[in-house]
DNA sequence: ATGGCTAACAACGTTAGA
């Protein structure tokens, strides 16, 4: 069906004794279950987050993906719209999910994950704590007077720092998820033309900044890759072909507690997914992190 | 501020994405 997995399989080997765990913005889990499947044989991850899976529960393709490799699961979904699941080789402890900014909607999915074998080590924690995370894009204006989901965005990203909805704890964590603010100037194709569109204005790259430095998160791929490289995960549709102008942004992300900051072994954004015949408009990103 | 595109749905236009 597709020719990008091979491709990516080549950049994709794993580094030994490392949990791979890929999040990626499918836009609809059951429009593209097949290349989902197809990518995990590849990309071969231990723990996949999927945001705006666009499914209800009950319609969720859970079988389909646990005969995929991932028997443990903890997802949510809203009809038609939003939708996060952790799918996992390594059995799941304990699952939970919150509300953010006063919406009991599907923005959030977290699990406990136990590592088995590749954790447990010397001062080294057995299970880590995942979260997947989906910020509401925050529509088209700027301006959280005049636009109520720029509004809702920015309380949603306010909370995300604030220690209210995941609090502060020397627990071993990753967050992952479709952040929808790319907060660095090399986060974008252009800077200055994104300073007034909405996932690169101020005062979202602030909040973003300080979601990440409230809970002494590190943000795993500049961490690896540090500015001035530029790095996009998010292509827009609107585009007829995406490579023109390279106008993406960064807008999916992996943060790790302090202790694994050391420990992220490689990252990998697989940017040839974008041009799979039935693409999401974002790609996945791997890391691979030693326990 | 707009265009252009894609997906879901009591679905052939509307809402949402970002």
């Amino acid at each position: 069906m597709e020719t990008a997995p091979p491709y990516v399989a080549r950049a994709l080997a794993p580094a030994a004794g490392a949990l791979r765990i890929l999040t990626w913005n499918i836009n609809s889990v059951r429009l593209r279950l097949k290349v989902l499947v197809k990518l995990a044989k590849y990309a071969r991850p231990d723990v996949i987050c999927l945001q705006e899976t666009k499914t209800p529960d009950d319609s969720f393709p859970a079988k389909a993906l646990a005969k995929a490799g991932f028997p443990h699961q903890a997802f949510h979904g809203d009809k038609g719209y939003n939708g996060v699941a952790i799918l996992s080789r390594h059995p799941i402890a304990r699952r939970d999910r919150r509300f953010w900014a006063g919406k009991e909607d599907s923005r959030h999915v977290a699990a406990e994950i136990e590592v088995g074998e590749l954790g447990g080590g010397p001062g080294r924690s057995a299970s880590i704590e995942l979260h997947n995370v989906y910020v509401p894009a925050g529509g088209d204006v700027p301006d959280p007077g005049a636009n109520p989901k720029f509004a809702h965005k920015l309380k949603f990203l306010e909370e995300l720092g604030s220690g209210t909805v995941i609090a502060p704890a020397k627990t071993t964590r990753v967050l992952v998820g479709d952040l929808n603010v790319a907060p660095y100037e090399n986060d974008v194709w252009s800077h200055k033309q994104l300073l007034k569109v909405v996932s690169h204005t101020p005062v979202e790259t602030d909040l973003l900044q300080r979601a990440l430095a409230s809970l002494d998160w590190v943000d795993a791929v500049r961490h690896l890759h540090p500015e001035p490289q530029r790095i996009y995960t998010w292509w827009s549709y609107r585009n007829r072909d995406w490579k023109v102008g390279d106008r993406g942004r960064r807008l999916d992300h992996v943060w790790v507690s302090p202790d694994l900051g050391a420990r992220v072994k490689q990252v990998h954004v697989l940017r040839p997914c974008r041009d799979w015949r039935l693409c999401s408009d974002h790609v996945p990103v791997v890391a691979d992190i030693a326990l």
